[in-house]
RNA sequence: GGGAGCUUUCCCGAGUGGCCAAUGGGGACAGACUGUAAAUCUGCUGCGUAAUGCUUCGGUGGUUCGAAUCCACCAGCUCCCA
């Protein structure tokens, strides 16, 4: 099966330039392609995990990645897919994210000679000159096209800055800048990027007379359409301190039945042989087909090491087994004691499981808090000292365990 | 440059001097039912030592016994005219 075959049976690709000659390019490893990736966040996310799996299966077929860290149009804000416009990120914050952006990448892709190419685009953007690019490209961009698209239409009710309104042009001039300098022939990107891609395309065609190419990938939704890889509006991390890979793998481990095959098929690396035939398991049994979900994204994103300590933590907390040295764990700060004792409300609120203690307590009487896997009954009920310094597992709800000791 | 309007708790959106911590919906969280799923039903959703307590309705001042509600100025956004 070639690649492009294989992206398909996947359901990864959503739109395409011209597919005979991507095709064509691909799977025969002549593609240079770029992905770029916004810095706004010190991490990357489970939603910039799928781009990076899509640049891995490329450079598995012998195509020339390039990673492009978007430090220069950071500081524009791309408006696609929002409502409202990005808080400006100041030039430090953005020099950091895209360090972090750095490490984290590398121990995905392959960086060496000639496997891939890492570039921020600051290094070409910020010494662009106004009336000079003006000229330069100015004359390319056709402001009606611009506003018909998809991108810019749902804001044109709530308003859209000028600013904004500019990170197509910076976008195009990248793919341009770069197909000039690295021999770029091929931009892949999520699939609310495609206006912006076509104008490097456009603006490739205008000034060079050559053709370059747009490959967009689905966007992963869930059943009902919403973006997946947030939690209760938070992002998942890849960054082990942020999301931890226990949560990591919860998270995937959680996911609906009517997402779990798309979420292989698109995310993990297993032989589509195997996802066939899974494809006709029902009922219980998808649990199965989670567990195999979870446990291989995770170990693609920490390592092997970590997404086993994470599957036999959830198998005993889930299992019934009272395992439970991987859970999150948070020690309590000392001062927190009152009489030999910490007040559940407070140990619930240090550990970061409420946010106040009206929220604990509200909890407590709704029957959703265990301690050691008794229900707690009494929202005054405490912790004695004996007892935290052997762990005690707080359980928040049905899936959420937590350890505090001191 | 001129004119009109808007800004409410996570989001949408009521409220236009005291009965407002503020209707309703969504989302989130919890309970029941389940398979660590979905759907459904129920509860809950500012803080709190839980009290006729405290802090909220873009910001700062003011009027008033009392303001999310009135006034002034500032900021942000939207629309119309140039």
């Amino acid at each position: 099966m070639t690649l492009y075959d294989e992206l398909v049976a996947r359901r990864l690709i959503a739109q395409v330039t011209d597919e005979p000659e991507i095709k064509e390019l691909i799977n025969n490893g002549k593609a240079t392609f770029y992905i770029g990736f916004d810095c706004t966040a010190d991490s990357l996310t489970a939603g910039h995990f799928m781009a990076l799996t899509l640049m891995k299966r490329l450079q598995q077929a012998g195509n020339t990645p390039i990673a492009l860290i978007g430090g220069g149009t950071t500081m524009i804000g791309d408006p696609s897919g929002r409502t409202d416009m990005r808080k400006m990120l100041t030039r430090e914050d953005i020099d950091h994210n895209a360090a972090c952006f750095k490490r984290q990448m590398e121990r995905f892709i392959d960086f060496g000679p000639g496997k891939a190419i890492m570039l921020n685009n600051a290094d070409w953007l910020m010494d662009l000159n106004y009336v000079a690019l003006l000229r330069e490209v100015g004359a390319c961009f056709s402001v009606n096209n611009m506003l018909r698209a998809e991108c810019y239409k749902n804001r044109m009710e709530r308003g859209l800055s000028f600013l904004e309104f500019n990170y197509m042009i910076m976008q195009s001039y990248d793919f341009y800048h770069m197909f000039q300098t690295h021999g770029c022939n091929m931009q892949c990107g999520g699939d609310d990027q495609w206006s912006n891609m076509l104008g490097g395309t456009e603006l490739i065609r205008r000034k060079l007379g050559k053709d370059a190419y747009a490959m967009t990938i689905t966007l992963l939704t869930d059943s009902q359409g919403h973006k997946m890889g947030k939690t209760a509006g938070n992002a998942v991390w890849l960054d082990a301190n942020k999301t931890s890979p226990f949560d990591f793998y919860q998270y995937w481990r959680n996911v609906g039945d009517a997402d779990v095959l798309k979420c292989l098929r698109m995310l993990t690396f297993l032989p589509l042989e195997q996802l066939d035939a899974m494809a006709g398991w029902e009922g219980e049994r998808l649990n199965e087909a989670k567990d195999i979900l979870a446990y291989e994204l995770t170990s693609l994103v920490h390592g092997k090491a970590e997404a086993d300590k994470a599957r036999e933590t959830s198998r005993g907390l889930f299992g019934g087994a009272a395992r439970h040295e991987d859970m999150p764990t948070t020690v309590l700060d000392p001062a927190l004691v009152k009489d030999g004792k910490v007040g559940l409300l407070t140990a619930m609120v240090a550990a970061g499981l409420c946010a106040s203690n009206g929220e604990a307590r509200r909890l407590i009487q709704q029957g959703g808090v265990l301690v050691d896997g008794e229900k707690a009954a009494d929202p005054a009920m405490a912790l004695s000292v004996e007892a935290l310094q052997n762990g005690v597992v707080l359980k928040k709800g049905k899936k959420v365990y937590h350890k505090v000791t001191l």
